[in-house]
DNA sequence: GGTATTATTGCAATTGAGTTGCAATAAGTC
DNA sequence: GACTTATTGCAACTCAATTGCAATAATACC
């Protein structure tokens, strides 16, 4: 078990049962709200919608989870529990898979060439899966 | 000019006032629909948003405009007869400007790492900007 | 130039992700 | 166990974006 528990006491947050159950499905693969909402439902698990929202939204807020929006404009989750990477997402089926990539130098670019104090970047590559080349 | 009317031309579309005038407000600075639309009210040219819609899907098949989403969700748009390019956008106002890096090497490493057959990418900065630092 | 053909427009209605208000419920505390 | 207050679920709402369709306007043809 990780110290979600103590991350949400801490703040004064409460453990409970949906965001046990939420956290439970929660993986390394990006999901969005509505894949999320499936895997409860086929659990037998009913979680109402509004609440898998607040709950990632919270966890976020806490660390425990990453966001990212892809071109489809929804929104994606997956564990923060993990090296920072990137997404390769298939211009076809829409899979995505994570990429390992050294950027420093890139970001090391970018603050001196903008005169934005820069904090965080977003990048995403797109292009086919095996399948579907 | 532009070329813009023999490219709508060759694929069987028409130029229309409507049309024009959406272009004649496209920049290089990225556009919401809302934003273009508030352009064309003060300038009493009266479209409706649908139709920006509609255009601005059309001119980026047509390779005439360019499409990114950011953090928030929305659609922006610009002219896309520049260089390739990337933005940075300020976590506190939104601002948004342009940035140029070299992220060749960075390509070509993810398309080594990666069983994908990688097309294009998105690359985006976030921070703060001058007044907001 | 005038007319026929068909792309385009504008309106109204719809979709779908995400949010908000609020009463009912359930954690954690004493 | 009772109390306090965070949390949940429902319904209603927001807002960007899309769709169907009748009315309109741009090109082609005479």
């Amino acid at each position: 078990m990780i110290l979600i528990k103590e991350k949400l006491s801490s703040q004064g947050y409460r453990m409970t049962k949906p965001r046990q159950a939420i956290f439970a499905n929660l993986d390394h693969e990006p999901q969005s709200v509505a894949e999320i909402s499936d895997r409860l439902k086929k659990q037998k698990i009913k979680i109402d919608k509004v609440t898998i929202y607040r709950t990632l939204t919270q966890f976020v807020k806490l660390g425990i989870v990453e966001e990212t929006q892809f071109k489809d404009k929804i929104s994606v989750y997956e564990l923060a529990d993990q090296e920072h990477h990137h997404h390769v997402i298939c211009d076809n089926c829409g899979k995505i898979e994570d990429i390992c990539l050294d950027e420093k130098i890139l970001v090391a670019a970018a603050k001196k060439n903008s005169s934005f104090k820069i904090k965080s970047h977003h990048l995403e590559f797109f292009g086919l899966c095996k399948k579907c080349c």
